[in-house]
RNA sequence: CCGCCCUUAGCUCAGACUGGUAGAGCAGUCGACUGUAGAUCGACUUGUCCCCCGUUCAAAUCGGGGAGGGCGGACCA
């Protein structure tokens, strides 16, 4: 594989490269590295599973991929994670990671996972930071870390030290990429500033789209509708995209279109398969796309109606969720644990 | 260590001074209209009033104690 079909893996699907030259630059040169970090706080959903896909893409190009289960992190933001749950919710993370990079059709074993809390407490690690709370103003990082971190009229210091910590695992973790979705990109911005200041080099950023929830504006992780979750069944898929918001002919916050795209679509690729929308004699039979762009075009025309393209695209999204699903549902304890006040026995 | 303020529906808050077992907006649910959803109309639902004790015929409201959160002062050899 040459250098511009590596590129071309590696930054589709994403929202922005910081910046392509290094990229590029980085790809001649050598095998680059790249790392994405998740805090395990809330259960994971379908907006994590897009994020995730692209691993498989890193893969294929190459790519040496590091997942960072961030367990300090989850506590540092707001408590988002009680701090006795770390473990479990690390547990839970990285099987679900595991199972999406799976149905990615990649291999999860090619990943290297690491947690937070096996690193981060070392002396060099520590010493680094306590600098860089020094050295950084508070209005500074909180601006970095404002579309991460929980928004409060009286914020934790917590949620202050997040940011610093994300940028000196770029460095420990040795990565050359910081992979991300977009809302990471205040984080990173503030890493490329400062990490050559700590004995680190600024991080080349890939940043990830984020999909709209499926009531239109923002996705929220805590609004079960705005999203599709891996534990979803196909009752409960249905259900949701149903009730999506999805105008005919527009595909502004149109999530549906967004999961087609950034999910359905990039997995049915690597399995070879096509999708079919199943349609009454009525309204003109069934019709079948090879890619999301066809279907973004009979969209926009008015060939394709929002009420025929939901019931098919609600099934494609099982589809590509259901062994995720499955492999929880396997191991239920891990859920269990790690939520034990929604899945917790009795 | 001291002082002041806050805690009421899923959310933001009103009601407290002048006790009579609770309200608004938003959210949510259900209909109508659309070949989906939304928007728009129409209807509806929503509560250990932070906890305990006390006063009272009656406490979200008054008194005492406690918990959680916020702000300020003091201390600064």
């Amino acid at each position: 594989m040459d250098t511009a079909e590596r590129l071309d893996l590696v930054t589709k699907h994403t929202t922005e490269v910081v910046t392509e030259d290094e990229l590029r630059t980085l790809f001649e040169e050598s095998d680059p590295s790249a790392y994405i970090g998740y805090a395990p706080t809330g259960e994971m959903h379908i907006g994590h599973f897009t994020t995730m896909r692209k691993l498989a893409d890193f893969l294929r190009a190459g790519v040496d991929v590091t997942v960072l289960i961030a367990d300090l992190h989850a506590h540092l933001d707001d408590n988002k994670s009680p701090f006795d749950l770390l473990d479990a919710r690390s547990a839970y993370y990285e099987t679900a990671i595991e199972g999406m990079i799976e149905a990615a059709g990649a291999d999860p074993e090619d990943v290297t996972f690491v947690r937070g809390t096996d690193f981060q407490l070392d002396e060099d690690y520590t010493l680094e930071m306590y600098r860089m709370a020094a050295e950084t103003t508070i209005s500074r990082t909180q601006r970095a870390a404002s579309e991460v971190v929980r928004e409060s009229d009286s914020p934790n210091l917590g949620g202050l030290i997040y940011p610093l910590m994300q940028t000196l695992d770029v460095k420990a973790l040795d990565a050359d990429i910081a992979y991300g979705g977009v809302d990471q990109r205040g984080i990173y911005m503030l890493s490329r500033e400062i990490l050559p200041n700590h004995g680190g080099e600024s991080p080349i950023c890939l940043f990830a789209p984020l999909l709209s929830g499926l009531s239109g504006g923002k996705m929220s992780a805590s609004d079960e509708a705005s999203k599709v979750n891996l534990t979803d069944s196909p009752a409960e898929v249905d259900e949701k995209i149903g009730q999506a918001y999805c105008p005919a002919g527009e595909v502004e916050e149109n999530g549906v279109l967004e999961y087609l795209n950034h999910l359905v679509f990039p997995v049915l690729d690597v399995r070879g398969e096509s999708f079919v929308v199943e349609r009454p004699e009525e309204y003109g039979g069934d019709l079948t796309y090879e890619s999301y762009d066809e279907v973004e075009a009979d969209f926009l025309s008015g060939e394709l109606h929002p009420a025929d393209l939901k019931p098919s695209a609600a099934g494609a999204i099982s589809d590509v969720i259901d062994p995720v699903r499955e492999r929880l549902a396997d191991e239920d304890e891990l859920l269990a644990e790690a939520y034990p006040e929604k899945y917790g026995a009795e």
